[in-house]
DNA sequence: CACTTGACCTGTCCGC
DNA sequence: TGCGGACAGGTCAAGT
């Protein structure tokens, strides 16, 4: 579900509404969301305080005082939803997203000292949360070969160009989702910022000239900042830390746009699968040689 | 090795 | 309205 500026917008409303926290209690239901032997969770994530809430590609880094980091990947139908204290009310505007919760897609439920909930909430329990010690957050298999984070100062258009050239024999859109060419983009930023560089999803990465990927680089560094703006974007499941939904696809020029116009030229869009994921496409402005 | 295709799950939507 | 199939924002294992 989430892609890096969903699991970003997460990782901010979480920021400030648990980081201080001490978890009084954890519970879980299928052992697929949360795995962890209930030893270690029971010595170090009851009754420990959460230091800080970080992010890595599309996996949410929650840091304890017990130096134990737990791990959330938030998948296609992940939410990780916090409820105060006091309970929202009718009328509130929070209240029919959260006010129901815990419900029957709640995999983990984990309650603060101070009598607020944080769900993790999953409908096709692709998700998971692991506790681990902090130190070992590196070691952990997705963390040792995940690329690169694309808003870091330092992954300029060389570094993207030669990343992307690593899959040269493949669709410029299986190169993009490739997690280990680079962090956090998926099907909608895939779909987005090809059209916003005019290249065609299936064009094989070597049939691209330099140029044409570093315009593709600006596209995606646009559409990742904005969507961060917008609180990221809401097609389904995906709801902030505090069960509100984002209002990127508000702005999307194709992403779920099929037979509609594009923005750019009228044509009408058109839906393919592009390395079996559906794909959105301008047929006229995203060609071969653009 | 590089690359592609299923599998993992549940819910919803679309066509007959 | 009922039913079957396709599909959904991600990743991994197994296949070619």
């Amino acid at each position: 579900m989430p892609e890096l500026p969903e699991v970003e917008t997460v990782r901010r409303g979480l920021e400030k509404l648990i980081v201080g926290k001490t978890i009084k209690n954890v519970h879980h239901d299928t052992e697929k969301s949360f795995p962890n032997d209930p030893v270690v969770v029971s010595e170090f994530l009851v009754g420990a305080k959460v230091v800080s809430v970080g992010r890595r590609a599309k996996v949410l880094l929650i840091d304890m005082d017990s130096d134990y980091t737990l791990m959330v990947h938030l998948k296609m139908t992940g939410q990780l939803v916090f409820v105060g204290e006091e309970r929202f009310g009718a009328g509130h505007p929070n209240e029919s997203l959260v006010g129901s919760l815990p419900d029957k897609s709640t995999r983990v439920t984990i309650m603060f000292e101070d009598g607020s909930h944080l769900y993790f909430n999953d409908q096709r329990k692709f998700g998971w949360m692991k506790l681990l010690p902090t130190s070992l957050v590196v070691e952990e298999p997705f963390m040792k070969k995940v690329g690169p984070e694309p808003l870091d100062v330092s992954f300029t258009d060389i570094i993207f160009i030669q990343r992307i050239r690593k899959r040269a024999n493949t669709s410029i859109k299986a190169a993009l989702l490739d997690q280990t060419v680079l962090a956090g983009v998926g099907n909608i930023y895939a779909d987005e910022s090809l059209w916003g560089a005019r290249i065609h999803p299936e064009e094989m990465v070597k049939d691209i000239d330099d140029k044409r990927l570093k315009k593709l680089h600006h596209e995606l560094l646009y559409v990742l900042k904005l969507s961060i703006e917008k609180g990221g974007s809401t097609d389904r499941n995906y709801v902030n830390a505090e069960g509100k939904k984002g209002s990127y696809i508000d702005f999307a020029r194709v992403f779920r746009r099929e037979k509609l116009p594009c923005p750019r030229c009228g044509t009408v869009i058109e839906k393919s699968k592009v390395a079996g994921r559906g794909t959105h496409t301008c047929p006229k402005c995203q060609h071969a040689s653009a």
